[in-house]
DNA sequence: CCCGAGCCTGACAACGTTGTCCAGGTTCTA
DNA sequence: TAGAACCTGGACAACGTTGTCAGGCTCGGG
């Protein structure tokens, strides 16, 4: 009869080890792990007991030990401002295919934009030994990832550069997208052009207000502080500030939108316009395509940024790079309609 | 301010230890520990020393140690389908909070809606210890988990029950909100309803279905097989569905979208024809008021899913929880037009 | 018939942390 | 002033796995 052990897999609440494996299976210890990790060098026969003590048993690796053993924990953390935004959907998980790619899994969290909790994120992801980190920056001061980068903890950040520190940054070309919408509206004969975005401490909102401005100064035209909100995300101060720029005695006849959000809310509030205002917005939006007018969008690619800075982060794992880089990737303006209506004065 | 070039730095790829700390200090090993985790009975002086060691070493604990000593991950894993499919973001997102009220971490896994690729998923989390599983099944044999749920890893099922396993299930009241969304097109006229929704192989296709089928006996009309689109997803085959349904000799007026990205096609196939057609569709869809007409939608609360799972599963880990159950929250029937159109023979 | 080579197998240490327990010192009480 | 209670700090084992290394076996050639 088998003897009774006190540490035995069908107590609940505690599970079969190797060892426990091992003492089913009448082998030592090293032989189970030799199975389980498909290293040469054990009988069929050997190989046959073993696999059977582990079917019965139910064992499974601990990877917690297996990660203290080897130091490298194929996992990848990603850390961004909210999982819900359209927009990180698709770049989480086209980070995730890259990793799933090579072999690892995915951590990620959400940092609300708020720069205590990304720091709290990222520390807590490096205490869980991440080979690497995706960061998409809320705070501007990033040097609390010293001691990891120096540790080698592979690090990309995303969408805005790391403040302080120098590291690999994958972005879009928000400076020039946002120029070129711009500059669209304006070869459609506006003039008066309105610009709701972000607040400036976020650096894609600063490039894009940056953009807005040169293509406004290329084209001459002197901008008005009453056609600019800054720093207003929300739907209800949003949808006061795109009223107030439609109103007054010199009202705007076109607005760039500086995010998705914005975007979405100056759609609804021009549908009630009787007046038409054309429309130009940064990031695309699901079925904008159908809405009457389609809206015209600085579009940018979700999917290939994330896939980017997921392949950059393995390519510092593998050591194949040394320099940080700063990529910028290229915007798309795809015209579909709100952002071609002229000027209605 | 200054920038370091930190992949060139020394010691590249070591950590120090608490032992490290300790020698720097000059004291215990568990003194460290103890200032590290902020237990009692250490002088205020010397936990300056320590602390002042922790931070010119750039110390951070290890948590796989951690981890392998306490027994607990403090993270819970999901598995879904596609993360960048508009429903599961915010379903991601409301899990992710609830975790971090708990002091957990979430890791997800998109499953591609492949059973294997599920199971390698679950089996992966499993190895990395999660104190908890969130599943949302893609296939419909679940028995590869017996082993961890007598381990005592918490689990709780979305969207779709668990196979041949006894779990909790959180899922929307699939049948009853597609039975409501046909029987409201049936209030206005229609007879001639299309159904086009994915392959009842998954549970909710299948509930959805029988909830159409519920909604046309009630009524007493029979079900042309013309007139259903079983098993078809992605745009292509969905439009060329939807076109023949619309065109023939005894043509739908109405149509019901099993799912949002069916509801999206179909909206685009619709926008096309001369012929106003209804539409009802399952799943909310962004923007879908300001389209001409506004979507009518059968909507679930994808936030509150998330929620409602991640803190049943933190029950079952107080263990406060015993017996599964299945948990069926209500959809919400929301008029915008689409579906109050009248029959156009 | 013996020896070396080659193959399987298992004992043991180590990874970095935390829990247990005890030593040594200080303070309070009788 | 002795003794007890208390406080701080450290030595040591254990968590489950993998790398190292050595022992034992088989087999073939000299």
């Amino acid at each position: 009869m088998p003897q009774t052990n006190l540490r035995s897999a069908t107590r609940y609440g505690t599970r079969p080890t190797m060892k426990d494996v091992a003492a089913r299976a009448g082998v030592g210890l090293k032989t189970v792990s030799r199975v389980v990790n498909g290293e040469p060098g054990v009988t069929p026969e050997t190989e046959r007991r073993v696999q059977e003590a582990i079917d019965a048993l139910g064992f499974r690796r601990n990877d917690s030990a297996r990660v203290l053993r080897k130091g490298r924990t194929a996992s990848i953390g990603l850390v961004l401002e909210d999982l819900a935004d359209p927009f990180y959907g698709p770049l989480s998980r086209s980070v995730e295919e890259v990793a799933r790619a090579h072999g690892a899994l995915l951590i990620n969290g959400s940092s609300a934009e708020d720069p205590d909790r990304e720091q709290e994120l990222v520390l807590a992801l490096c205490a869980r030994r991440v080979d690497g980190l995706v960061v998409i920056p809320a705070g501007d001061d990033h040097r609390y990832l010293e001691p990891e980068l120096k540790a080698g903890v592979a690090t990309v950040f995303v969408d805005r550069p790391a403040g302080h520190i120098d590291a690999d940054v994958v972005l879009s070309d928000n400076f020039g997208g946002a120029r070129d919408g711009v500059a669209h509206l304006i070869a459609h004969g506006h003039r008066r052009i309105g610009f709701i975005g972000d607040m400036p401490r976020i650096h894609t909102a600063a490039e894009r207000l940056r953009g807005y401005r040169a293509a406004m100064e290329d084209a001459g035209i002197p901008v008005a502080d009453a056609w600019m909100s800054l720093g207003v995300t929300d739907p209800e101060r949003v949808r006061r500030a795109a009223e107030e720029m439609l109103s007054g005695p010199d009202p705007v006849t076109a607005v760039f939108a500086g995010n998705n959000r914005v975007t979405v809310t100056v759609v609804r509030v021009l549908a009630e316009q009787t007046r038409s205002v054309a429309l130009v917005g940064f990031d695309d939006i699901e079925l904008a395509d159908l809405l009457r007018p389609g809206v015209t969008v600085v579009a940018q690619d979700a999917a290939d940024i994330g896939r980017t800075a997921a392949e950059r982060l393995f390519r510092q794992l593998d050591g194949t790079l040394v320099a940080p880089e700063r990529i910028e990737l290229p915007t798309r303006l795809i015209t579909r309609g709100s952002g071609e209506l002229p000027p209605a004065d």
